[in-house]
DNA sequence: GGCGGGCCTTGGATCGATCCAATGACAGTG
DNA sequence: CACTGTCATTGGATCGATCCAAGGCCCGCC
């Protein structure tokens, strides 16, 4: 009577007429087993279609090959996409290194940590990625404290003062982020070879650190580019929660104000906005329309033709897993150079119609 | 020397002075234990908050509490949100039901099947949710003959000839959808209010399930208004592929060759396209711009004002998840009417500026 | 008093892998 | 020849839960 269920190691072992710990050697650790042994066992591995048992391999060895990963509120606005897409990213990075992604939803933070300890307790998923970081994150000091391996996509905002550029010295945890400010800055740069002078910035309420940090990169390159005075760059910025309508607004504003001829933002949404506006005021003046460029490359912007920062979310992604791989093999979490463990890198500046020929009248 | 090792089962057994069993029973079965027992054990339990292990208990119940969920390749369009919205409340759902959602990503159908018996056999994900069904689909073949619980969001289009709606006599699965011919009608009957006779549609090349079934809604609703003859649907109907590019040329033909007053497109990435064709033409011409309704509803849709057709997407989650779950809890799996394993929901149109006061010229 | 039957509780076996210590074979060395 | 060491393999114990069958207790009934 032929048993069909799957086969386990016992049955594999019977087949290749040796024991289950040669069987469970041969896959795990062939150099300890003779090679004419393990041809006949991978040759009875093969023939049944074993596939060891995860359970019970997480049972002895607590280790599960899961990475738990939140996935935030739908955030309503254009930009959600951005998480997306490293979600995506991730899931792939991921599979390809034998691990797997779980997911799970929390509405804030406290949520998030308690959703933190059951899942390590109970599945014993192995390590986290954590995305939108923030300042003072009270989800990094959980984990640290608990031992529990995990990178963040964003970096660890509170211990660094904002023009500490240096990562070695930023964080003790692993983390990948990208330089929003180099992104602005190169906006802004790209608008000055245009011939721009007089270039805007729509940003966020100050306080929210990664839109400090895209400002930043705004007036870095304008006040390299011979804007010395604090007014005229008052006068050019503009703080707005994110949305399109509030990007119109502050479009609206900054012209009238300014004349800008051309607008850097924060965000895909709030270049929507200024973009809407610049038609339609442009349209009943002069004509000429200012130029923009948004931020985060979403798919809207690829579909009007809107200039935008692009992050290399692959990338990132891709980092990130190797920062959280090396937690997981090397017993010796503590050691390794701080600046192993962080890592920032550079966004791309996509340039479409919205800027490509938009120089300023003469 | 205090044990600070997790506490198990054991460990809450020696403190309320029972066995094992006994507190297995409590959690389990409470039933089954003495009221005064019972508090006994769950006081201990709470003092040593102890958490069952996982993976100990799947190695024996052969459940994990995982559905397996493929995360499509990036569509790079915008409608590749949607996808993305169902992924959020599959998880809420998920969650609240003491389940949780596992990622996987696979090239092709035949990858993805590959990844289903790995993550069966290795893991022990107890079902999956499919999404992107289209016809003669492998995937629901292989998992019904492979008896792993599933529902798929989509319509198994292959059963059922175009024109049957009998939810009841469409499949030997579960499956919940959205019946994208509501919507597309929707949105004509819309127009007719608004006095529009003249409502052309801008779909995808046919053989695609998803589109036909959305162009399907649209020629329906226009024979009902009277338009009967053949050559006038052909002439107001195009069919390109999907994107915003495609759907600025299809527009713009369409205007040249039959002066349609609105469009009513298969996708928001389309109508995008078509909201741009309108307003450059509607410039250099009369100066009214034609109404526009989009599909899906996506956060461009709502940036740009775009009316477009909403999936009740939090709902299908829901549903689907019900779906899972009487087939995870029933034993009798091949019981119960197939009624209640087909679940059709209407969408709901969503009137933006796009469409709200622009009605025909007269 | 004996007996059947709930009600509660219990210990042993089990799921399928890995950890660990022991063992046999064989070669090299003094 | 005894001794040490390496190589290859082995069986028993173990991870932490549930399944299963058995058993104690108390009651009511004949």
């Amino acid at each position: 009577m032929s048993d069909d269920r799957r086969p386990t190691l016992a049955t594999v072992a019977a087949r290749a007429a040796v024991s289950r710990q040669t069987v469970s050697n041969a896959l795990n650790a062939p150099h300890l087993v003779h090679p004419e042994t393990l041809e006949r066992v991978l040759g009875a591995v093969a023939e049944l279609g074993y596939r060891p048992h995860g359970a019970a391999r997480q049972l002895r060895t607590r280790r599960s090959g899961v990475v738990g990963l939140r996935l935030e509120p739908t955030a309503d606005g254009i930009s959600g996409a951005v998480l997306d897409r490293f979600l995506h990213s991730v899931t792939e990075q991921a599979q390809l290194r034998g691990y797997r992604v779980m997911l799970f939803t929390a509405a804030d933070d406290d949520a998030e940590i308690d959703q933190y300890g059951e899942l390590v307790d109970v599945l014993g998923v192995d390590a986290f990625v954590l995305t939108s970081t923030h300042h003072g994150d009270p989800r990094t000091r959980w984990l640290s404290a608990s031992d529990v391996p995990f990178v963040t996509f964003g970096r660890p905002w509170a211990t660094t003062s904002a023009d500490d550029r240096d990562p070695a010295d930023v964080a003790d945890h692993a983390w990948v982020d990208v330089d929003g400010a180099v992104g602005t800055r190169a906006a802004v740069e790209h608008l000055l070879d245009l011939g721009h002078r007089r270039i805007a910035f729509i940003g966020w309420p100050s306080g929210s650190d990664v839109g400090d940090d895209r400002r930043r990169g705004w007036e870095r390159a304008m006040r390299a580019a011979g804007a010395t005075g604090d007014e005229e760059l008052d006068r050019l910025s503009i703080s707005v929660v994110d949305g399109v309508g509030t990007g119109v607004l502050a479009a609206e504003r900054l012209l009238s104000r300014a004349q800008p001829t051309a607008f850097v933002c924060a965000s895909d949404s709030l270049a929507l906005g200024a973009l809407s506006a610049s038609r339609t005021l442009a349209a009943a003046a002069s004509g000429d329309q200012p130029a923009v460029v948004g931020f985060d490359d979403t798919p809207v912007a690829r579909a009007v033709g809107l200039s935008s920062v692009a992050q290399p979310l692959t990338e990132a992604a891709g980092r990130a897993f190797e920062l959280l791989l090396a937690q997981l093999t090397d017993q010796h979490r503590a050691g390794g150079e701080p600046a192993d463990r962080a890592v920032l890198l550079n966004p791309r500046l996509v340039v479409r119609d919205s800027s490509a020929h938009r120089r300023p009248p003469t």
